[in-house]
DNA sequence: CAACAGTTTAGAACTATTCCAAACTATTTT
DNA sequence: AAAATAGTTTGGAATAGTTCTAAACTGTTG
């Protein structure tokens, strides 16, 4: 079950990442982790931590986002110039992309798969493919 | 022949998108399409255009890609926060994303195929589907 | 519990991009 | 071909998202 998460489960995986579990880490962990698949901004966590009385820094969040994604408790996608979306989901899956709103949704692993993936070039791998179906609303 | 841009041809695709075939703008469709398929930062094109001694603001070169891009002269690509790229291929394509060096390099549309793409949910229909092969270097 | 290394913070700094209102230029009208 | 007009360009200010910095703080280790 990929879906396992508990609180002090993420205290052992910070431990693993060389990551102390601080107050703000795991206040945000919890925000992050407790529930399903999110697809948030920095501004959008440092929203939510100031609304459940987190007190944290905006610094701090970037600071946390990126040392999550490094250990692989984030995924970060791109999909809007100026602006990161971190992913709860660090399966292997794509997104839908709503143009009109900004929303990201998970596209499952298995509805959706690249063939005939190109040989990389020399003295490269592939680090990761990413797939963004981008969606429109139809009478816009 | 997709690769047939002539400069009168320009002037016409301009006066088709309603954009009037100005100096600015002239000389910066030169700069993107008299050479193979290019993937440039406005920052970039600007860099060129003071090289080529072509007189044009930082104002006018995004101006000019937003609106040779909703034409449909030049297409925006999204791989890295804070950046964007705009890609004088047009056609139906991927890409490749060199992370160490920022490159970007075209994967030709039959070099990789998108199989069992999911019904995009209600009221949306699918714009467009980006996919982005992330490239390292092997020995980092 | 002292010492150290890692962490947080406010605010400044930075980068890419957009906005603005005035000056300018291509096109249309007369 | 001059005048009227509508679309363009421009420098500089403004904004948005993110990163940096140096000082204060906190968790861990011996």
């Amino acid at each position: 079950m990929t879906r396992e998460r508990s609180y002090s489960g993420l205290i052992a995986r910070l431990k693993v990442g060389g990551l102390r579990p601080t107050r703000q880490r795991l206040a945000l962990a919890r925000l992050l982790f407790e529930r399903e698949d999110r697809h948030l901004t920095a501004e959008q966590l440092h929203s939510e931590a100031l609304e459940a009385d987190v007190r944290v820094s905006v610094a701090t969040v970037y600071n946390t986002l990126h040392q999550f994604t490094k250990v692989g408790l984030l995924r970060e996608v791109v999909v809007e110039p100026g602006r990161s979306y971190f992913d709860t989901n660090v399966d292997d899956h794509h997104h839908f992309y709503f143009e009109s709103t900004g929303d990201l949704q998970d596209i499952p692993k298995d509805q959706l798969h690249v063939a005939e993936l190109p040989e990389p070039p020399g003295g490269t791998r592939i680090a990761r493919v990413d797939v963004v179906v981008r969606v429109q609303d139809i009478e816009p």
